[in-house]
DNA sequence: CAGATTACTGGATATAATTACAGCTGTATA
DNA sequence: TATACAGCTGTAATTATATCCAGTAATCTG
C-alpha cells in the first residue's frame, strides 16, 4: 500500500512549504498550488496520506499537518540479503538540512571499522549516502560484495575492479565478477562524527 | 537593543512548537503557556521580536511566525581580535538537529590546514564547537592564542600547557603564560565533512 | 519630567481555516 | 458485476486565529 503520485505531489508541497514558509500550509494553499478548485480536495488527499502513516493531521488546529519520519535515517548493522532502507534497520531519524551535501544524502550508515582510517573515515562515523546504482572510478563507495556490505574506493582499470581500504592495515579487495556478484548501493557524499566527550 | 527575558522565554515556547508539533503557535497558544489571559499579551511579545529582527510575522496567515537565523552559524576566517561569532563572520547557517552533538554545537567552524588530520579533521571540514572557556586535558579545542584561532588537542600537565597537533608534520605549540594569552573559544563536539564529488 | 518601552487585561471583530455533507467520474479489485 | 478507492467539484457551517482598540502600571531614558 504505497503512496500515489498526486499524493506525492502534496507530500512534496508540504515538505516545500515547511522549507520555505517555516510552516505547512493550509487545504486552501495545497489546493491552490496543485490546482484544484475545491480544498476539499486537498482535504482527501491528506486523510489519504494519514491513513497511509505518511502524515499526521491535528484536529481542529490550523495548518496542523504534522510529516513521519521526517529527516534522514540512520541505519545501522545491515542484516545480510536484505535491502539497505528496510525499516528494521533504521536506528532513528536525524533532521539534516537537505543541500548539505551534494547530490543529497538519502540515508547516513553507521560505519564499522577504521578500513578507511586514512581517508578521515573512523570507526563510527556517519556516512552520508548518496543512494545510486553506479559509481565512478576514485568514489568513496557503500557497496555489497556477496550479501556483505562495505565502505570502500572504488577502483575501476580496464576491465579489472578493485575495492581499496585507506589503511595500510586491510588488503586491497580484488573483485572477481565470475565468482562474486558486486552491487553498488551508493556513494559517500558526506561525514557527520559526534565526538561527545 | 537586545531581547528581554519574557521575550526569549516567548521565543524558546516558539522554537519548542517547531520542534515538538511541527508548526509555530497561535497567539492563544503562547499565552497559554506563559499564563497570559489576553492573547494580545502574545501578540505584543511577538510585535516586539518583529521590531528587533528575530522573527517575521506573516500577516493574515495563522501561526504565521518565522524564526529568523535559525540553525548553527558557520563561521570562515576569523579575523585577528574580532569575536568568533560575530555577525561579519557568519558564512551561512545550516539546519542541523540540536542534540546531534553532546554537548550541544553553538556554531560551525571551517578548518583551514591539515594539522589535525591524524585525528580524521581535514582541511575544509566543518567543527562542530560547544561555546565554552574551560576545557579538559586531552580535548580537542579551538583556541585563541595572541589573536590566532586554531584547533588543536589541549594538553595539560602540571603547569605546562601545549597544544598538540595530530599529524608529525607539524610541531606542538608550547605555551607560555608569561608571554601569550591563551583563550580557550569552545570544545569540539563534532565533525561534519561534505565530500561533494 | 515627558516620552518610550515593557508587560500586561479585557473586549470585540473580521477573516482564515477546518471540516462536514452531497455528488460526480473513472479505474482497479474481488 | 458489485464494491472499493482515487481524484475531484461545490456549498456551507463552525471554529480557530489574527488583529484592532482602549486601558493600567512599572521601568527606563534623555
Amino acid at each position: 500500500m504505497s503512496i500515489t503520485q498526486r499524493q506525492a505531489q502534496v507530500l512534496a508541497f508540504i515538505r516545500e512549504s515547511l522549507e520555505a514558509q517555516g510552516y505547512p500550509p493550509t487545504r486552501a494553499e495545497i489546493a491552490r498550488h496543485l490546482g484544484f478548485r475545491s480544498p476539499n480536495a486537498a482535504e482527501s488527499h491528506l486523510r489519504a496520506l494519514v491513513k497511509k502513516r505518511v502524515i499526521e493531521l491535528l484536529p481542529g488546529a490550523a495548518r496542523g499537518i504534522r510529516v513521519r519520519g521526517s529527516g534522514l535515517p540512520v541505519i545501522g548493522r545491515v542484516a545480510a540479503g536484505r535491502p539497505i532502507l528496510a525499516e528494521s534497520h533504521i536506528e532513528r531519524r536525524l533532521q539534516v538540512e537537505e543541500g548539505l551535501f551534494r547530490p543529497k544524502a538519502d540515508y547516513l550508515l553507521r560505519v564499522q571499522g577504521s578500513s578507511m582510517r586514512d581517508a578521515g573515515i573512523l570507526d563510527r562515523d556517519l556516512l552520508a549516502v548518496h543512494h545510486v546504482p553506479l559509481a565512478r572510478h576514485g568514489q568513496i563507495v557503500v557497496a555489497r560484495l556477496d550479501d556483505e556490505v562495505t565502505v570502500k574506493r572504488l577502483y575501476r582499470r580496464q576491465d579489472r575492479v578493485e575495492l581499496r581500504p585507506e589503511n595500510p592495515e586491510f588488503d586491497p579487495i580484488k573483485v572477481d565478477p565470475r565468482r562474486q556478484t558486486l552491487v553498488i548501493e551508493g556513494i559517500v557524499v558526506g561525514i557527520i562524527r559526534s565526538l561527545s566527550l
